[in-house]
DNA sequence: TAGTGGTCTAGACCACTGC
DNA sequence: CAGTGGTCTAGACCACTAA
C-alpha cells in the first residue's frame, strides 16, 4: 500500500512562502528575506531556497531584480472581458475596454499605438486572403498598467481596405477601426479568438520583462464581415500570470434545440 | 551600451532540445538520452541538464517517469471550442464536443460521470443562489484521451431544479442537461466562461499526472436562464499545456454601433 | 542489479544593486 | 564596497524502473 510520500523540501518551502504571501504576511511591493536567511531558517542550502522561489516566479507571485531582493507582486490580476456586452458598454463611453478595466482597479493605464505597412507573417496573409509578399497594415499597440507592460497587440488589416482611410492613421476616430470598417461596408459580424499558452519570444520577454519560467497567453482574434471575409487578424500577447480571461455569449440560436419534449 | 548577454547554459540546452523535439528529431513517445549523456555532450554537469529538462516539462514537451527515461510527448494539443456553433453541430449528432474533437485527431476518448448530492463550495452556492449548507447536485466527469486524463469537470445544479429529473441521473437523455433544463422551463440563455491559470491542487495533480512546474486552466462556466437565474456552474480543470481554447461569437447586436457615418 | 532521474549540499564565482 | 540573486560544479544518496 503506497504511503503518501513527503514532498521535496523546495516544494514545501515554496508552499510555505506562497501561503504567507497570499495571507498577506508579505505586503505587495515588499521584499522577501534574503535567500541565505530563508535557507538558515529552514535548515537547507541556499540553492534549495532558490529552487523554491523559482516556482513562485512562474506564477508571477514574486519578481526578482538581479542584485536587489525578491519583490512580492504589486499589480493585481487584470481581467479581460471579450464579450460583446462589455464592448458595447465601453464603446458607448468612447474609451477602450483596457482603460475601463484599469480604472475599475484604480490603476493608471497607458497605451501607445504605432502604424506601419509591413509584410505580414504567412499565416496572417493566408487568413486575410492577400499575397504573402504584399505589405499589409500593422497596427501595434503596447499597453502599460502602472508603468508595467501588460499586453502587446498587433492588428493586421489588408491594405486594399485600409489604404487612405483613418484605419491607417494613429487616431481612427470614434468607435475605432471596427466603425471605420463598417463605414467601408465591411463591419465585423463574427469574431473568433484562439487562446494558447506559450513561451514569449526573446523580444516579448524583454519588453514584457518576463522570467524564463513564465508563459504568455497568445490570443489570436479574427474578425469576419457579413460575407465571411476576414478583415482583421489581431495577435495579442499577455503575460499569463497577470490576466484572467472572460467570455460571455447568448444562446438564443439554441432555443430550437432546447425545446421541451412532448 | 548594454550588449546582449549570453543566456545561461541550462536555457541554451533547453532551447536546443526544444528545437530538436519540434523538428521531430525525437519521435513522439521516444526517449531523450540519459541526463548524464547529455551533460557530457554539452560539457556541463548533470545538474545543469536537469535544469534544462525542467523547463521542457513546464510546457508538457516531455514527461518523466522516475527511474525510467524522459519521454517525448505523444498526445497532440487538443482544441476546446466553446462556441455555440460548435455545440449545435455536435448536439445534432448526439455526441459530445470532447468526443468529436478526439475523433478528429484519431484518438480514443473515454469519459465517466458520477452524480452525487454534496455541499457546494461557498462561491458556487452564492452563484446558484442557494443556502450554503444545503446539498446541491454535483455531476463529476473525468475525460481521458488515449488513457491519459486530460480534463476534469464538476457541474453544480440546485437540487430544487434537479431533484427527481434525469439531471440527477447518470444518463440525462438526448441533448444532455441543457435540454432537460429547457424541459423545466429553465433553458440556458446566456453563458459566461472565466479562464484562469493556476496550480493544480494535490488531488488534481495526482489524477491528471502533472509535474510541479505545470499549470492548469481553471475554467468556470455559468449558465443563466432567460430570467437571468444561474442554473448551472461548471468548473473545468484542464492541463494548460495540453489544450488550446477557442471562442466564436457573432456581433449582430453591434450593427447599430458600427453604422456608417453620414 | 544496474541504470536513471530527483533532490540536496558545500562551495564557488559572477553580475548587478544600492549605499 | 557589501549584499543579493543566478548559475554552475562535484559529489552524494535516494527511489524507482526494467532487465
Amino acid at each position: 500500500m503506497p504511503i503518501t510520500e513527503p514532498q521535496p523540501r523546495y516544494q514545501q518551502i515554496a508552499d510555505v512562502l506562497r501561503e504567507a504571501i497570499e495571507r498577506g504576511d508579505y505586503a505587495p511591493g515588499s521584499t522577501l528575506e534574503p535567500e541565505l536567511t530563508l535557507a538558515e531558517r529552514h535548515n537547507v542550502n541556499k540553492r534549495t531556497v532558490n529552487m523554491a522561489i523559482r516556482l513562485l516566479r512562474a506564477d508571477g507571485l514574486v519578481h526578482v531584480e538581479r542584485g536587489a531582493r525578491t519583490v512580492v507582486r504589486e499589480l493585481p490580476v487584470l481581467r479581460r472581458d471579450a464579450s460583446a456586452r462589455q464592448r458595447i458598454r465601453e464603446q458607448g463611453q468612447a474609451r477602450g475596454a483596457f482603460q475601463a478595466e484599469l480604472e475599475r482597479l484604480g490603476i493608471e493605464a497607458h497605451s501607445n499605438v504605432s502604424v506601419s505597412e509591413q509584410i505580414a507573417p504567412d499565416d496572417v496573409a493566408e487568413l486575410l486572403g492577400i499575397d504573402p509578399a504584399t505589405p499589409a497594415l500593422a497596427r501595434r499597440r503596447h499597453m502599460l498598467a502602472d508603468h508595467t507592460p501588460v499586453q502587446l497587440a498587433t492588428s493586421w488589416l489588408p491594405m486594399d481596405l485600409a489604404a487612405g482611410t483613418p484605419i491607417a492613421e494613429v487616431d481612427t476616430g470614434p468607435g475605432g477601426i471596427y466603425s471605420r470598417l463598417a463605414d467601408l461596408g465591411h463591419g465585423p459580424a463574427e469574431f473568433t479568438e484562439t487562446i494558447r499558452l506559450r513561451l514569449p519570444d526573446p523580444d516579448e520577454r524583454t519588453v514584457l520583462r518576463m522570467d524564463v519560467e513564465q508563459r504568455v497567453y497568445a490570443i489570436r482574434r479574427t474578425a469576419a464581415d457579413a460575407d465571411g471575409r476576414i478583415v482583421e487578424v489581431n495577435d495579442m500577447v499577455l503575460p499569463a500570470h497577470q490576466w484572467e480571461l472572460v467570455y460571455t455569449w447568448e444562446e438564443s440560436q439554441l432555443c430550437v434545440l432546447y425545446k421541451p419534449r412532448a
